[in-house]
DNA sequence: TTGTTTTATGAAATCAGTTTCATAACCATC
DNA sequence: GATGGTTATGAAACTGATTTCATAAAACAA
């Protein structure tokens, strides 16, 4: 590997003078800028980004954090931000939570190592005040899920809304016994907390009363789903249509159902949530909540990168709205 | 942050000694090692990855190359080499291919420039020669994908096999007009030529030709598979069966079937590949090919490991099989 | 008691860049 | 002709670790 003073000697000018020409600093003669650049494309000579960084430098790499990339919601936004941080040329450092703290914690020091230089949070495990306290080693934003309290920015849908649009549109067609499915297992602050409200406050329209048999918490997949249809189907009183936190948990609930010999949306009427690829390809297909993924993708990374630019942010809290998808399940 | 010359000082010893402790060597009375753990703890001392990479030290990141990672057979396979490099106390570094050249070549660059240890590629775009002059600068290992000239070691499926039998389970039910879909542009190397000699051999047995018109080639998506069944419906001479390159396009084959009020598998027999989620979910059921794509990961990872140690592998060339998994769509 | 290992530690070099400080030439201004 | 700003470059310091070389004390052998 060619090192920068294998330019400077080639070039007959020192180390200094090559690195003020690949940094584009001013004051270069022209002539000594192409000697450069000719020595540098003869040699294929690379920076060393462990030295640059050990100055000081940024990595161009941001870390995304994600619970688990098999969930296509999260795939396809990893997706997004990749694509948008290659057009800038940042590198994507992907790492997995597990829904676990101290993998969570692991991850935040790549920040504090300065392996990554600003971080993009799609999950969050650990209290408010361990996520801030790493904020002083680089930018951190969170994007889908988020802490109220906090002075991080945010990139989110309005999940309020999207319950409640969601809830509406099965009042709407005239369901009363709902049944509601989230991913959180604390609901009290975040995405979850707002699907809740948004919910309730549909619920409330209608002096409709939770009924707390029929709330389940801490469903992510397919399996999750399946698991909740049994419990239903086990009621003495069931629930005539059910609200879920994701495609994947009301698949499952319609796959169970169909070999319980259920009807979907005749006994129980399934909303989903994301639009993944699946919600398409179920039958029935689903009624779910469209999500912009990509959008959030690219506000996320363009708003991460300002950060690391220092320059203003036009919102620290940036809300993006999503869209009900009627089909058949509901 | 702290330094290693702020534990230096803490402790009253030299950057040496600490230095020693925290690599393990030998020679340090425990005293002074416990002196120096004691110092780090609370100083929350984090050695800075860039000045050891500098060093020449192993960067305890390998990088991951996919194609797309929506693709559910690749986010499940980065999912399973990511818990198995965390586990081992290694990063992912996860990279999408897009199918182009240069991406791949910014990411064989990040071996060069030391920003991982090693590289698995489960894509493969540039030449042989290309990829094969990178492998001076660290370790690569092919899984999954592969090319059959090259020393570089493969961790893959027997995918001339899983088409055999895929094949051979079409013409055992009595299908003799079969399709076949892959994902290949030029079908002349690794996993894609594999899977088409496994399904000539198969027409071979039974003394069948293939029929060129059925043959579509670089298809992936849902989207894909849709166009494919319309294309067929438009034919005078229809196949009776379709051999697919992925679940995700024997979906779109099922889904634009039924649009078009086609009878699955009476009126076409559907054969998909990779056993996905979505395999189960769509209706009929996909009769599949299961691919191990957790032992892949975990084999994957162990065998980089070992390369990067130095240690010798049993084998350059580790084949795992598949299975048939028959449902209703054939 | 002397000589040789073994154990334990530190000073300084090293990795490959960036940045500070110094300097010199050139041009303009008073 | 002295002063001052701009342009252009290099020597050396610096980033935070690891490693080599040197050295001294302790342990062991002759």
């Amino acid at each position: 590997m060619a090192t920068i003073s294998d330019v400077a000697e080639r070039t007959g000018l020192s180390k200094a003078t090559v690195s003020r020409v690949i940094n584009n600093h001013p004051y270069i003669s022209k002539e000594k800028r192409e000697l450069v650049y000719k020595a540098m494309e003869e040699l294929g000579y690379q920076p060393n980004p462990s030295a640059r960084r050990l100055r000081g430098q940024l990595t161009n790499t941001i870390g995304v954090i994600v619970p688990r990339i098999v969930n296509p919601f999260f795939s396809y936004l990893v997706d997004a931000l990749e694509q948008v941080a290659y057009e800038n040329n940042y590198q994507v450092l992907m790492f997995q939570s597990d829904e676990k703290k101290d993998k969570e914690l692991y991850f935040l020091n790549l920040l504090k190592t300065k392996q990554v230089d600003g971080l993009i949070m799609t999950a969050i495990e650990n209290e408010r005040e361990v996520i801030e306290s790493y904020t002083r080693f680089g930018p951190i934003l969170f994007c889908n899920e988020y802490l109220s309290q906090s002075e991080i920015p945010v990139v989110r849908v309005d999940q309020s809304k999207a319950a409640y649009i969601g809830t509406k549109h099965l009042l709407d067609r005239g369901y009363r016994k709902i049944a509601y499915c989230t991913g959180g297992l604390f609901v009290d602050d975040g995405k979850d907390k707002d699907r809740n409200i948004g919910f309730q406050k549909a619920l409330n329209d209608h002096q409709i009363n939770i009924n707390t048999a029929w709330v389940f918490i801490n469903k992510h997949t397919i399996e999750d789903g399946r698991h909740v249809m049994r419990q239903i189907a086990g009621m003495n009183e069931k629930p005539d249509a059910i609200f879920t936190g994701s495609d994947e948990i009301a698949a499952g609930v319609i796959l169970e159902a169909k070999s319980l010999g259920m009807k979907i949306p005749e006994d129980l009427a399934v909303m989903g949530f994301d639009d993944q690829p699946i919600a398409e390809m179920i039958d029935p297909a689903l009624t779910t909540i469209q999500q912009p993924i990509k959008e959030m993708g690219t506000i996320s990374v363009d708003m991460l990168l300002r950060l690391l630019k220092n320059q203003p942010l036009d919102q620290k809290h940036k809300e993006l709205s999503v869209e009900l998808v009627i089909r058949s399940s509901t």
